[in-house]
DNA sequence: GATGAATGAGTTTTCATTCAT
DNA sequence: CATGAATGAAAACTCATTCAT
């Protein structure tokens, strides 16, 4: 049960060389494990085919992480660790609301395209088991969504945004993001931006959240 | 392999009554494999939990379907006999475009919400295996894409929309539906149309899809 | 966790036949399992060789055992449904104190050499194993061991025996045949009872009890 | 295989304080096998649960001791190393018989029962290990019963016992101890030497071995 | 056609042992 | 010599699938 894992020591003054070590063997391991379960799915991908591919021992896999389960644990995490998007919000207040939409529009694309076999890794499980779909949920979903919400509230109050239910809208604009991600994952490649940040994409994507796609009979003034 | 399934047995004239049965008892078996799915994911499903549910033994599962494999796409090919979604264009030139976006949108809502386990079931398999998505892809996406986009192409002619950027508007909007129903998926509950059209969620949808966010400085006219 | 044993279906009448085939299957797992147990040890035991040894596929043996544990209990099980030790004394009172002694040894003795491979698979896992030693030592050991006591209270209540420590006299008679059988077990032949009864052994044994070592004379002037 | 053990190194005069540290680890790391053993059994316990218990790493372990099954003999070897056991009769026929067998009991009682744990270690080897039962048979049983024997042939020419299988009574005699002993491991608590001479029951013993458990009444008339 | 016991391939995981530091 | 991370062989166990009844 308590497998003796390999972490911060506490009673000796951890070797930091030695630490430094073990971290880059874990990650190793977790990109491993993310390209496998990505190809072949969490049950279907073998530790033998994790171990092979990250150059070690199938045992190896074991003086890092607990079990299988743990690696699927470790790769959230590491997704967590990402430059938080939630920071996004914090500039934005400041700045104009088109360029801000822009900005962070562009920048969530960029980072669901770019980890794409991540997620594709990460989803099936997330959707299928229910303590690490509890875990995604509170420490990514719940600890994103109020920021948004609450950028949201200062830009009505500021006057710039229509009062449509915020919860709702925000959700929608998330969903609308996250959503492209899936298609492209189900195999629709007409949206496609890994590798690099498509500002066409964005610029479309912000004038529909904007505007809207409805003509402007409404809109004579746009041209003005 | 090609073991003997129960199909029409093309020397006998098929007795009608022996091909409802064995309907009725595909369908059992179905719908029994969708709730342990969905409950457990594919991998976890045991033939034997998906017998159980359906009130059969183990081999009687292997006399409708060649293996596991074919439960799934026994579940895919069932999504996609539901009354077709392409459908819903044909009559949209006709109406008004605020209707009818207000009336696709909720039926598509209320389609994804009210086949949440299906698609729970279904979903993990289909990032992970290849000819799984490539099948959905095919008589899914990429079967109803093109009728969007026909159908906003004649709505950008009849300057009722505003020329965009079509395919990637349409996959946004597909995008969000489907994305809100992953957040559901995730564990966020904040939308969930389950077990009823939710009119409200309709309506804030379409406004956001046909006017945007943004405030009216521009919009000063909507009350006029 | 909950593996559906093959077991008595309580709700279906169970074919008395199937039951049959059943206990059948069980026995031949457990006299193979009993017999690889004694000839390796429990460890080193594989299912694998159980299972040649049985006739079976390794599989077959997780349809009427849980586990490599329940294999043991199962044994310990059998054991314990051995003809009753307890009864012996039952009719003790009536008969001569001398054959008594002399029938009960030699039957205690007939039943542990008889089975010395089962006590060879089962000890180490009993001075080992918590749980089993607890099971063994409350059906087997606590359950004779009050017979055995209730016994010579009743001999010394009727004058056939002098007043010792009697729980601790009925231990060192049990601990003497089972020590006998230890000593074979760790390789001492000189006492080996395994496959006939050995009036001889008893009557030298019952000597013994009754009398003890000591030389007559000895005997006479203890008194004086 | 043949790992170069730290043993008495020929070609280097040996240190002596170094041979005292090395015998020193040698003890320390065989005393916490011991405590392991007993605790989990041969198999469950681990190199590293032994190392740990010893304060030393788990390769430590294989400078002293070639291997796991070494651990087991080097323990066996310290019990054979214990004050010889065969020396107690030596002045056996010196003393009164009584006294002796007092004596003798007493001092083998408070070994064994000493050496609880040990035995709990060891026994299930000794049982399942052939090569290992082979070395403590013949190491010890094989080493002390014919001592036994001859003190008994020397009892007989004096006088002091009455001519009963001489074999068969030494075993039964060293089956009573060692059983004793085996019912307190299968965890029967009623006789417990444990830390300390137990006069009493020693006495109990001595009584059952010399006189036997009939009542005396009955044992004048015998000779009659 | 239905049943469910039997099968055995395939997986995770453990742990004795080695060996570079 | 001590260390403990790496190794990979071995084993328990699961479960899709088959097939005799």
């Amino acid at each position: 049960m308590a497998t003796s894992q390999i972490q911060s020591t506490p009673a000796a003054a951890v070797d930091p060389i030695q630490q430094q070590l073990v971290e880059a063997r874990r990650n190793q391991i977790l990109d491993a494990a993310t390209t496998v379960f990505a190809a072949s799915g969490f049950h279907r991908a073998t530790i033998r085919a994790i171990a092979q591919q990250a150059g070690v021992a199938d045992g190896t896999i074991y003086t890092y992480f607990a079990n299988k389960d743990a690696l699927l644990l470790g790769i959230l995490d590491r997704l967590n660790e990402t430059p938080a998007r939630a920071d996004h919000f914090a500039q934005g207040a400041t700045v104009d609301l088109r360029a801000f939409v822009t900005a962070y529009t562009s920048r969530r694309l960029a980072l669901l395209f770019a980890n794409l076999p991540l997620f594709q890794a990460l989803l099936p499980e997330l959707i299928t088991n229910t303590e690490l779909r509890r875990r995604y949920y509170d420490e990514t979903i719940a600890a994103t969504m109020p920021v948004a919400e609450r950028y949201f509230a200062d830009c009505i109050a500021a006057g710039e945004m229509r009062p449509l239910d915020v919860k709702a809208t925000v959700r929608m604009l998330a969903a609308m993001t996250f959503g492209l991600m899936m298609l492209r994952l189900l195999g629709d490649d007409t949206i496609d931006v890994s590798g690099g940040d498509d500002h066409r994409l964005a610029d479309v994507m912000t004038t529909l959240i904007l505007e809207g796609i409805e003509a402007e009979e409404a809109g004579n003034d746009r041209g003005a």
